[in-house]
DNA sequence: TATACTAATGAACAATGTTCAACTCTTGAT
DNA sequence: ATCAAGAGTTGAACATTGTTCATTAGTATA
């Protein structure tokens, strides 16, 4: 009876193609720019096969949330494995993850912006490289708390404040809002015309006084 | 010759009421969920008429974002204005911020999340109010240095790191990110039941390190 | 070979931003 | 009072796109 389980697999495989596909294009385009349609061409299947994997657009979206994950997870750990001193860790962590943002935008829109493929987080799976990637920081804040390069607060705390940080930086970078001081916008502020820079070095900065002050 | 101006009033009168509409329904569902029909309705008017005002959509929101920007400002001017310790200001302000995205989640996206609304930036009159939230905390953060309460870093990044990390928790809340601390999902973190408390907590945390460092 | 089941197809539908030719109303001149 | 010109309004029609479903095709089993 390997008949149901090769049809399991091409099933399987299928899907994979499809999540690949939508991936893809949504790396160079984002939610809206995504037309079933296109997929489905791209795929070389009629819209109809894509809605027998996938229940709607979102439900898909699910599924290329959770591949950008993966990536973003490995992307990560592939920068942290290394026998490091845990500032330079958390600097290096914090790096990964902002220089991950910005070289994709649109996956980390999907990641950590978009609500569309959010509703209802009752479907912890998909996050399941999400949050490891959050135990990853975790990790590290609490190793620099124990060398002392950070204060001893509630390290929950420390993590959520590090995280927001940068999460802010790459999403103010990402939605064009440092714009405001790319130009002669602000008074008392010099133009910048390096924002990505701007952000590692803001990070390294404030990573620095948390360590002086521990 | 008052026909001419009557009429200019007339035609300013009915942008502002389309305004109004659009950000009234806009509170209430966000970008998506706004149907240019559904303003006409509202405004007695037929949909032609609405595209007579605004070129289209993404322009009549940049003036809803413009809207929004003002009553944010005045929010937080609102809570600065008094007599503070700088500490407690820089606390405020914050605190402000935060509260404002909470509690107004869909015009807080229009301001600081939808790119809609923002691609071409070339067009900063929008954005005045937006810019004086800036120089709010930017005065703050130069006050609590001068005092000695925030250590003397360059305060441009020190503004940019306190609003990307307030930015980022606001964020993070509204888009249901911060489920991840309200589960058993993560090893080692208690359960988190009230993240908006957490989120100010979190900031008054690094205020008070950063303020200890100085 | 016939039957049953699974999967694929793509035309059709609904929702929504946008356009534009027709229409209405006001204004100013005759 | 009448009329021509112009500004403002209307809503039917169009294009796009997610989604559905009756029909068709292909495959497996009796």
């Amino acid at each position: 009876m390997g008949i149901q389980e090769r049809k399991m697999r091409e099933r399987e495989a299928l899907r994979r193609q499809i999540i690949a596909i939508a991936t893809e294009q949504f790396s160079t385009g984002g939610y809206e720019a995504v037309k079933m349609r296109d997929i489905a061409e791209a795929a070389e299947y009629s819209v109809g096969t894509i809605y027998n994997q996938f229940e709607d657009k979102n439900t898909l979206f699910l599924a290329v949330q959770e591949a950008a994950f993966e990536r973003a997870l490995e992307h990560m750990q592939a920068t942290v494995n290394g026998e490091m001193d845990p500032l330079d860790e958390l600097h290096a962590i914090g790096e990964a993850y902002i220089r991950f943002g910005l070289a994709h935008p649109h996956l980390y829109r999907l990641m950590f912006m978009l609500d569309s493929p959010m509703q209802a987080l009752d479907r912890p799976e998909g996050w399941s490289c999400g949050l490891q990637m959050h135990q990853l920081l975790s990790a590290v804040v609490n190793e620099c708390m124990e060398v002392g390069v950070l204060p001893q607060v509630d390290p929950v705390q420390m993590s959520f404040a590090l995280w927001s940080m940068v999460h802010g930086m790459v999403s103010l970078r990402i939605t064009e809002r440092l714009d405001i001081y790319s130009g002669e916008h602000l008074p008392d502020v010099p133009p910048i015309h390096n924002p990505d820079e701007m952000m590692i070095k803001t990070m390294r900065m404030v990573h620095h006084l948390f360590s002086d002050q521990a």
